[in-house]
RNA sequence: CGGGGCGUGGCGCAGCUUGGUAGCGCGCUUGCUUUGGGAGCAAGAGGCCGGCGGUUCGAAUCCGCCCGCCCCGACCA
């Protein structure tokens, strides 16, 4: 491709809006343009991009069996209706009427229609196992877009789905996209992680989800050397247990002292030695939830607990405690309690539900029963669950999920085959989803630096960026057009920079790009006999004679793939 | 949905406090010069100042309502 023909619109400056790195760099390479909150376009450099992760994304599913099809983007009501999910779903679905005032919605995701399909389709066991695939677009109106392309209202997604006789199959099943998913992620060369995930709202018993690490993730996983991994929405810990005063209670007064800090600094308390109280209001009544001071709530964990919930207001606290929020706590209150697994032994300062005081030498069993659960969330350096080393936390883009969905679909659906007995058994699926525009968003993430994007070479727009420095200098465009069409002839992918324009602003857009092979022919380089070529990711530099210059560029070009 | 910020030529911004000729840098067009790190000079084009309403002799500027975009939080099947 002729960098004259091509669009690319680059940009000096960073976007007003975009704060996420890939966000800014997408938009200034001329990659993608936004048309509203959550829309993109992807331009023809971004689209390469993004049709580059695809064909990789084929390439593995296919290689495990999978085969492809396409369902339609917009779907009647009724059939997210048979699931329940119709209603459960909220404003995140797109929802519309065709002219006949028949309610339909947007696709969210494609459980329904491929089960639908399946139960219309399969009948033996001897059609089973089953694995059907698209890339195909996705519609969510999310509450906030946000970073670029990394969270949009519509996007591309690879969805698959797995249909298998028994649950051993569907095992089968998922470990094949375990190993897919790896190929791809590995080959489109980012950093990622398999974890453990929360199933949610998808069903079923497991679920992986694979996380690229960035700053610019909305997710957070907590990491063992020893390989455990998981979402930090489920994950465990081994919290250290602190030396501990000893017990009795004793009513101390704490005027105006409401929160943690206030009250370790009051009391002159380690937090750790604190017991954080807090009233929720679920469905079946109140709650009082109790964490360590040092420690918070994950919410997803208690919902596990105790179901979907909300804070009490000032009155319901006061109401059902006789405090306000800062001096409240569990000694001779009559509503549920939750603690912590780590409140399990213990001597520690809580508040007295009496405004202005607090109690020492409270324990649990003794002063209050309380449930015990796992309902807080891990911290960096806390105890890995396996091995008891230090765990660590990072910041990670979700790119993929896995789910055993079980039946969750196939029995609202009535997706059934006849076993080898002649009798009628459900079909046992699974889910199993990957974001391209993640993929190309976090790649960004990871490998940019502060002159621009450092494409891996199995997903760079071009592979080749071929500056052609003095396009009115006859003899340099000779050598330039000459290995254009040699390279071309190789196979390569080549964009040749043949504008009129300054030699720097040439390199800057070339840097911005963010080709892995950078080759130049200019004035110093024809003079030496030599083409130079600078490698984007490692700035590597080598300079080949201009006669050998197709295959020594190639041998490079080879050796990145 | 709660909180905050922003909206002025294509892009990035100033002007608004204290109402009175709409400005800067980049980009764009034309010409000449330049040509290995975002060139120089000269001449140009390009703006219902997000929208509607109000105050005023007069509104980018003050007031009200609305819309859009971004960030934090909630949410994320």
């Amino acid at each position: 491709m002729r960098a004259s023909r091509l669009f690319f619109p680059t940009l000096k400056e960073d976007p007003a809006e975009a704060e996420a790195i890939s966000h800014k760099l997408m938009v200034r390479a001329g990659l993608v343009r936004q048309l509203a909150a959550g829309l993109y376009i992807y331009l023809p450099l971004g689209l390469r991009v993004m049709d580059k992760i695809c064909a990789i994304i084929r390439d593995e599913m296919n290689a495990i069996g999978a085969q492809e099809l396409s369902m339609p983007v917009m779907h009647p009501a009724e059939i997210w209706q048979t699931t329940g999910r119709y209603d459960e779903i909220g404003d995140e679905m797109f929802r519309l009427k065709d002219r006949g005032g028949r309610d339909m919605v947007l696709a969210m995701t494609h459980e329904e229609v491929i089960t639908w399909l399946a139960a219309k389709e399969i009948r033996s066991y001897k059609d089973l196992p089953q694995v059907w695939y698209q890339i195909q677009t996705k519609l969510r109106d999310e509450a906030r877009p946000k970073s670029g392309i990394l969270r949009t209202r519509e996007f591309i997604m690879k969805d698959s789905y797995s249909f298998d006789t028994d649950e051993q199959a569907l095992e089968q099943n998922y470990e094949l996209h375990i190993q897919a998913y790896t190929r791809i992620f590995h080959r489109c060369g980012i950093r990622f992680y398999m974890v453990e995930s929360d199933p949610g709202m998808m069903g079923g018993a497991t679920a992986h989800e694979f996380m690229a690490p960035s700053a610019a993730g909305e997710d957070e996983v907590a990491l063992c050397d020893c390989g455990y991994a998981a979402n930090v929405e489920l994950a465990r810990s081994i919290s250290g247990v602190p030396e501990f005063p000893d017990a009795g209670v004793v009513e101390v007064a704490t005027p105006d002292v409401r929160t943690i800090d206030e009250v370790s600094a009051f009391l002159k308390v380690d937090p750790v030695l604190l017991l954080k109280s807090l009233l929720l209001i679920t469905d079946d009544g109140p709650v009082l939830v109790m964490v360590r001071g040092d420690q918070e709530v994950q919410e997803s964990k208690l919902n596990r607990v105790i179901g979907a919930s909300r804070p009490a207001n000032a009155e319901e606290i006061r109401e059902l405690t006789g405090a306000e929020a800062g001096f409240i706590g569990p000694v001779g209150l009559e509503i549920r309690k939750i603690a912590d697994e780590s409140l399990e032994r213990g001597v520690f300062v809580t508040g007295a539900n009496r405004d202005g005081f607090h109690i020492r030498g409270v324990v649990l069993g003794t002063d209050f029963e309380a449930e015990l659960a796992d309902i807080r969330r891990v911290k960096a350096n806390e105890a890995c669950p396996h091995c008891q080393k230090p765990l660590s936390i990072e910041e990670v883009i979700e790119i993929g999920n896995i789910f055993k969905l079980g039946t969750k679909y196939s029995e609202p659906m009535n997706a059934t085959f006849l076993d080898e007995n002649g009798k009628e058994q459900k079909i046992i699926m699974g889910s199993y989803g990957i974001g391209p525009a993640r993929i190309a968003a976090a790649a960004v993430e990871q490998l940019s630096d502060e002159k621009g994007i450092s494409w891996p070479m199995n997903i760079a727009p071009f592979s080749i960026h071929l500056a052609l420095v003095q396009p009115k200098d006859s003899q340099q465009t000779a050598i330039a057009e000459k290995l254009y069409s040699e390279l071309m002839a190789a196979g390569a992918e080549v964009l040749f920079d043949d504008r009129v324009i300054s030699p720097g602003a040439k390199f800057k857009d070339a840097e911005l790009l963010g080709c892995p092979i950078r080759v130049t022919v200019g004035k110093r380089s024809v003079a030496d006999g030599v083409v130079e070529v600078q490698l984007r990711g490692t700035g590597e530099e080598h300079k080949f004679d201009i006669g050998a210059a197709a295959e020594s560029v190639m041998a490079v070009l080879d050796e990145l793939v």
